[in-house]
DNA sequence: CGTAACGATAGGCATACATCTATCGTTGTG
DNA sequence: CACAACGATAGATGTATGCCTATCGTTACG
């Protein structure tokens, strides 16, 4: 007769992998179990969360509409055990922080290791992901601090940080343009989504593409002459200065996309996350990672 | 082995009562009871919560930094079910509306008549409450939208919304202002709080003070005679008009201080309290209640 | 200084929560 | 069209959650 954590877990594991089976071996539970929660959980909202779609299940539009807040739940738990922790032993603070793959990368080691020195205490917990899992993670407060491109919308603050620029790179120039394949990150991924603008923008009919799950797919990919792709200058600095990669000029490259920092607004919060939050803000940031960079 | 919805009711029973006792009391449960609820969650979240003060308890800073996230918690929960019922049937969704005590008496009804008027099958629930409390729910995700004074800072957001002047009246005008005696509402009132500001500007000494916990407490106060009060025109307007009570010329008064729409930010929102939102930002809703008012 | 107020602890119990295995009903696919 | 994939249902079980009463330790207060 009450919703339980348990409950919402289920819920979100269904919702997140689309199939109550897979859920199941996710959570290391029974195909039943999930089953049994997912209807109990709708029993006390008074309404069907989801529903069989063919012979899978699809969520309803009442579960569309609480998953949300029943992932903000999860994240608020974390976070609030992080802010009790934190008050506890005002030292040893955790930081959860969030960032795209290139950035995650390239950017955030010695931003991690710039701040750990002025605060040898803090821990900063890193999950590298693609842009539409760093937004993920933000709006249900599982990550304190995120960065990644421009900010979507009013639901996240955030500034600008530094510079990022993507170009086109490939093993050599290709001969015509409208005939080389393009590598692509996978769904999801910000750097994706600027290739598609881009390759609309340059209307070169129906380019071959081919998609790879990760920046280092990609730059394998193009060692072995697979392709060309769009990517961070950051990524391929060291194959272009070394002559394995070159740059191919295109129109309206190099794509100017400074990184951002963001936060998820409102809520109660820590002094820590307040703190590393300034520190990103501040010149010294900046001049400390580029001492690293 | 895991935090549950439980134990966080009864570690904010405990918070908001100030005492395990009355939290008992208040769920209905043995004192024993909390006392182990509260003891299990501290155990999950690896820190004590409250701690023993004199012969009662309070809580930690561990605690306190936890309290706004499982209010939050709870809050969400309960907002998330309203989404869930919202998607599941849209013409009859509800909202939750909290209004500062004066607002909540004499503008809230009309406007809440003129919004029904226009969408017959939604609920409007309304608690009226005073600012401090209005804005716990609003940060707690208790309510939707909030009518009140200015917003405090960064973390609600708002616009203003209708004039409210606040003057100062009583039975008759007294020959010494210094000799006064004010009416209050009780802590946590913004009237109060513009009370408190008024005087302090006023610089009249120390005047006796008089805390009365409603506006109709202190409208009978003025009545007999016990003393004069700074006080929404709103809630006064009648006795204005009949001579019952005059306005007392002061310094400063009156005092213009709008009441605001509030929201709290984030979060994933609902499309009726979005529609609802946009109709108080609309001309039409001022139109309307005037009308009413 | 004794007593009342308040919480924590001890000890114990019921139930509902979270599981399981086995099986059945659908739905798509080869 | 039969079979495989997927979920729901049925039936059953252990246990930890939530709760109780009784009692003990402190702390303030008369």
């Amino acid at each position: 007769m009450a919703i339980t954590l348990t409950q919402i877990r289920a819920f979100l594991a269904v919702k997140t992998t689309g199939s109550v089976h897979v859920a199941a071996d996710q959570l290391l539970i029974s195909q039943p179990s999930v089953s049994a929660a997912v209807s109990a959980l709708a029993g006390e909202l008074g309404t069907a969360l989801v529903e069989r779609h063919g012979r899978g299940v699809r969520l309803t539009a009442a579960g569309e509409a609480f998953a949300p807040y029943a992932a903000q739940v999860l994240g608020l738990l974390e976070q609030g055990r992080f802010a009790a922790l934190e008050a506890a032993h005002p030292e040893s603070s955790k930081i959860r922080l969030v960032a795209v793959n290139t950035a995650g990368e390239y950017l955030v080691p010695p931003l991690i290791r710039a701040y750990r020195q002025l605060h040898p205490g803090i821990s900063i917990l890193l999950e590298v992901a693609n842009r539409a899992t760093v937004l993920e993670r933000l709006q249900s407060r599982r990550a304190d601090i995120g960065i990644g491109g421009r900010p979507p919308g009013r639901s996240l603050s955030g500034f600008p940080f530094l510079a990022n620029e993507l170009l086109v790179v490939g093993r050599e120039i290709p001969a015509d343009l409208a005939q080389a394949s393009w590598l692509l990150r996978e769904e999801g991924s910000g750097t994706r989504l600027a290739t598609e603008r881009l390759l609309a923008d340059l209307d070169l009919g129906a380019p071959e593409l081919q998609t790879l799950g990760s920046n280092g797919a990609i730059k394998h990919g193009l060692a072995v002459g697979l392709g060309i792709t769009l990517i961070s200058r950051f990524a391929v600095a060291r194959e272009l200065r070394d002559g394995q990669l070159v740059e191919i000029a295109v129109p309206g490259t190099p794509l100017t996309r400074p990184w951002h920092v963001l936060f998820a607004p409102s809520g109660p919060d820590r002094p820590a996350v307040r703190a590393f939050g300034e520190f990103l803000r501040s010149e010294r940031a900046r001049k400390l990672i580029e001492e690293y960079l």
